[in-house]
DNA sequence: AGAAAAATTATTGTTAACTATTATTGTTAA
DNA sequence: TTAACAATAATAGTTAACAATAATTTTTCT
């Protein structure tokens, strides 16, 4: 007679605490809302996150294996603050990945794809319109991932992923103009050259893209200044 | 009067026990003395390495970072078990770096490397002789692993030790016959080039070696058995 | 007053006990 | 005998207290 079984879903749906946290602090940081350098205090992030320090180190851990957070023993963590080199390391390897990216892209993409990417680029033009760098900066990398999506190798997709948060550290760091995205319609004409399925300039306009944005690069610059922490981690527009 | 100040070492060299753990584990896949699907117990693990279980956690929770091993909620942490769909990820992924880290080789090659790589690839011949698979393994990866120190790009360096490890698990997964690492005399094919100074023909071997493995799995084949993890994981010939 | 030293505070690291979930074993009924 | 159920054992997840280290403040001495 199996009259009171309790009926519990078996499928815990809701995100883990951690995801919570690695997410909260990957948005922060890819809408340059978090400087490099910024201490991540556990005791901070529990409270602001309502759970328990076990939880804080294991996303702490995570990030750090993104070399997206640095964790120093016995001093705590901080959101990384990438060297000339490792600017280097990570210009060379987009460049790499998403030469290949375009390659499956090219591939794979459908038309609602073409349709969601000019979306994305409206929106992205109407947040720089109002000024609002934020937006901007997010729906930049979404541009980038969303070619990733397309594209369909999970590998590469990961690898990108952190490749956009790096690159997005590195220009707060080391890109005095205020030009932390991209230019201006560089992205209507990677989406035209998906469109006309013209694989060689696709590959050609994502390398420039890139070229540009390491030669604005100014390594004597020195990084900016602060705000509050807790600020910058609870506005999460995603 | 600074009599008594306890003297004790500043810089703490000795490793952590989460670094001895992930390296433990990491050499036992990279050997194939560990096959996937292998349930990774935490009270195993923090017994057999003397440590607590935090420690432990930590370690799981990098491994499954970078894909080598698969957490599963309230049910533990096991060696992965790439899907085809991942496996053919992994080789374009090693396909699009290797070409990068080829480029990079050429441009920074000395004459010690190809001395160094010249002895990796004499012992691995000796290993095949003597019929010491793992350590046969371990060297293969120990060369591929050198082209990407040489190129001295951190980010492909670090993609591609994931990469490697993954390949190792996919090949014990998927390759029915012995031949798990590459074939006799690729490697010499390649440090030739090198010394040519032949990109082309580096970044032409390099894939065809990567064309050849991934050509030889066979995915209706399924995975092999089991020995005792703990005799696996404690022949650290590292 | 300024600098060094000491004491205090805060923060990270470790440990162990406790809870919840899953796996296993044993039992009972068809 | 087998299949479902129940009881037990094992294991992962959580929590809080404690220890060790680093940062800060206060005190003391020149």
């Amino acid at each position: 007679m199996k009259t009171l079984k309790t009926q519990k879903p078996v499928g815990n749906t809701d995100l883990l605490p951690e995801q919570i946290i690695v997410n909260s602090i990957t948005a922060a940081v890819s809408e340059q809302r978090v400087p490099a350098g910024t201490k991540l205090g556990e005791q901070m992030l529990s409270d602001l996150f309502d759970c328990n320090r076990a939880n804080v180190r294991r996303a702490l851990s995570t990030l750090a294996t993104m070399h997206v957070v640095d964790i120093q023993p016995n001093r705590g963590a901080f959101i990384a603050t990438p060297s000339p080199k490792e600017a280097y390391d990570v210009f060379e390897a987009r460049r790499t990945i998403e030469r290949t990216i375009a390659h499956g892209v090219i591939d794979n993409v459908c038309t609602k794809d073409i349709t969601e990417m000019r979306a994305t680029i409206t929106a992205e033009a109407e947040a720089r319109a109002a000024g609002n760098k934020p937006a901007e900066l997010r729906l930049s990398r979404i541009f980038h991932m969303h070619l990733a999506l397309i594209a369909g190798n999970q590998v590469l997709e990961r690898f990108l992923n952190e490749l956009t948060l790096r690159t997005t550290l590195i220009i707060g760091l080391y890109n005095k103009v205020g030009l932390s995205s991209c230019a201006g319609d560089d992205h209507s004409h990677i989406v035209q050259a998906i469109e006309a399925r013209d694989e060689a300039r696709l590959i050609w306009l994502l390398e420039e893209h890139l070229n540009h944005l390491e030669a604005s690069l100014d390594f004597e610059y020195s990084a900016p200044p602060f705000s509050t922490l807790a600020e910058q981690l609870l506005i999460t527009p995603n």
